[in-house]
RNA sequence: UGCCUGGUGGUGUAAUGGUAGCACAGCAGAUUUUGAUUCUGCUUGUCUAGGUUCGAAUCCUAGCCGGGUAACCA
């Protein structure tokens, strides 16, 4: 998929820092030491069970990063070892994410299942070198013969069956002649192991299932523990970096690759992303888009990377986040903020800025004459005169925002008021002296005013001082369209808030969709493109949905607001 | 309760025995035809207790607190 995002790049924030994070320190360090040839070879392994998120972007980043800053490679892995939840469609939409975030895999796509072969031949080594059986336990007695962490396990009756009864038995695994469930093969390791996954783990179940690749050629399947490590071997892989919970894997990791005796990748550890206010973890997100919570995977409030390019998420942005954010084994939270202030940071630089009108009320200057209209010339950067200008036409109708006018202002008002004046953007200076209501609502229908022709450009003739300025537009060549605003999808920072017990899809924001309809933008927005981002002046920043909008009803999103002073009144 | 692992301002992240810095957030001010941007300044921190050392966030000991971990998931 080709980058969308039209705008120019900025990354400057992503030069590599004076100081090296641990992961970064430990590879220089094997670099220095002549470690693998002093080669440097990562992956990126997800399994095809879902999208991926803002959390898979921190790890594509490291991964990929390692590689482009040491001169080394990096795979892209389909880690497909479990045929009951993998989907090709989830292949396809990684593939895409991964490119759209900037990056490119070395080589075709890798997959586990390709491996498979192997894997099987390096199953049948270890039970001839007797060091994996054939288990008869079912689940539930696997679960007791484990024991505790207090508690040894004890051996499976199993456990000492012959070798040439292993491969028997694994050989009739393969050939399909058990059902789901009845054996498994294990490693003989060490039921008495302070840590559980030396606990003779499982290395190949009986799974009768269609796999998204090798469809029926298989009924046996490896586990991650017995695929992942080898995996990473077979591809040459220097250092397997990967989420604090496998932690405590690693020292199964190395004992496959040490009875195996074959090439040993160097397994890192590094904490995961945690985001306030969003939830991360795939059941939830799964949740989300199977119960109809979310309008799919690319749901523009879903932290999944295809939901933040729908809503104007660009790959710089989100690459400097994760190079901002860094690499720890730390257990940390990200405020959100941090995520928008990133996607600002960008787009302040690469939108153009145009005006909008979300909740329009009309104004008419009254000495302006109903078949006048005069073009205005427009910046599109305030600070990049690189960017242009455009012309905007001005006439007796036009649309200002709602918020924009208030009867009864506060002192620290400076808008629009009645007897009040106030700029309008690029234009006049207007004055309003009367406020139409309905008789009915008491709602305010329109605004009767008048403009200073002194003050063109918004400069006054005689010195006095305007303080507001408000974006508008014209009524007469205003475009209609449909406009998105998003906020955080939870309303609590974190899920641990809730309490046990309690459905944690309470905790979602009603508010997380704002949908206004019959909102006034000018009409250059016509043109604009999917991937595209504007900053609607004094709105935020936009851009076009790339599923629902269509020629004749435009739809745009609010990718990010900008930033609010505080004290900014009403 | 075992094992693994971590603890630096409000939130993150540097400092690799030698001035605790940076970012985000917050606050105050300047500039501003976006209450944006930009610029300036400020507040706030080494989990605790001992020890080693001329000198400790860093090394040692003990404790405290947090996270992970007992799928035929990954």
């Amino acid at each position: 998929m080709a980058d969308t995002h039209s705008n120019s790049t900025n990354d400057s924030s992503e030069n590599p820092a004076i100081s090296l994070d641990f992961i970064r320190q430990r590879v220089t360090d094997d670099v220095a030491a002549g470690k693998h040839g002093a080669r440097v070879q990562t992956r990126f392994p997800p399994e095809p069970n879902g999208y991926l998120h803002i959390g898979h972007a921190k790890a594509i980043c490291l991964n990929f990063g390692l590689a482009a800053e040491f001169g080394g490679k990096c795979n892209l892995r389909m880690d497909d070892t479990n045929p009951l939840a993998e989907d090709t469609e989830y292949v396809e939409s990684i593939k895409a994410d991964v490119q759209w975030l900037g990056f490119q895999w070395d080589g075709p796509v890798y997959y586990a299942s390709d491996y498979f072969p192997a894997l099987y031949e390096m199953a049948e080594k270890l039970i001839l070198a007797g060091q994996a059986y054939v288990c008869s336990l079912n689940v539930e007695q696997v679960r007791q013969y484990r024991g505790s962490w207090n508690s040894p396990g004890r051996n499976s009756p199993d456990r000492d069956r012959p070798i040439s009864e292993n491969l028997e038995l694994f050989r009739r695994m393969k050939a399909g002649e058990f059902p789901d469930g009845s054996y498994t093969l294990r490693a003989k390791i060490d039921m008495a192991a302070p840590n559980m996954n030396l606990r003779d783990p499982a290395l190949y179940r009986i799974r009768h299932a269609h796999h998204h690749r090798t469809g029926d050629q298989w009924c046996i399947y490896p586990t991650y523990d017995f695929a992942h490590g080898q995996s990473d071997s077979l591809e040459g892989i220097t250092h397997s970096i990967c989420t604090l919970e496998f932690e405590d894997h690693r020292p199964l990791y190395d004992w496959f690759l040490e009875q195996l005796g074959i090439h040993r990748p160097q397994q890192i550890e590094f904490a995961r992303l945690n985001l306030t206010n969003t939830v991360m973890s795939k059941r939830r997100l799964l949740e989300l888009v199977k119960q109809g919570l979310v309008a799919g995977w690319s749901d523009p409030r879903m932290p999944t990377i295809c939901g933040l390019r729908r809503r104007g998420y660009t790959p710089q942005a989100l690459r400097q986040f994760c190079a901002a954010i860094g690499v720890t084994k730390f257990n940390s939270t990200t405020p959100m903020a941090r995520l928008e202030e990133a996607l600002r940071h960008d787009l302040n630089e690469t939108a153009g800025r145009v005006m909008a009108v979300l909740e329009p009320l009309k104004v008419v200057i009254e000495n302006i004459p109903a078949d006048q209209v005069e073009l205005r010339t427009a910046a599109n950067h305030p600070a990049k005169p690189e960017f242009g200008t455009r012309e905007i036409p001005f006439g007796r109708e036009i649309y200002i925002e709602r918020s924009d006018f208030m009867e009864n202002a506060p002192k620290s008002f400076f808008r629009l008021q009645p007897g009040g004046e106030v700029r309008l953007r690029f234009a006049y200076v207007i004055k309003c002296h009367e406020v139409k209501k309905d008789p009915d609502t008491g709602e305010i229908v329109e605004l009767r005013c008048t403009y200073d022709p002194e003050t063109a450009g918004g400069k006054t003739s005689d010195g006095r001082k305007i303080k507001g300025t408000i974006h508008w537009v014209s009524a007469a060549h205003a475009v209609d369209a449909e406009v998105r605003l998003y906020e955080n999808l939870l309303l609590v920072e974190s899920l641990a808030e809730v309490e046990d017990g309690e459905d944690w899809k309470n905790q979602l924001n009603p508010a997380s969709l704002r949908v206004l309809r019959g909102c006034k933008l000018e009409s250059s927005l016509r043109q604009a493109r999917v991937g595209q981002s504007f900053q609607f002046e004094r709105n935020g920043y936009f851009c076009l949905d790339s599923e629902d909008s269509t020629a004749q009803a435009l739809v745009f999103n609010r990718s990010v607001s900008l930033r609010e002073a505080a004290d900014k009144s009403a």
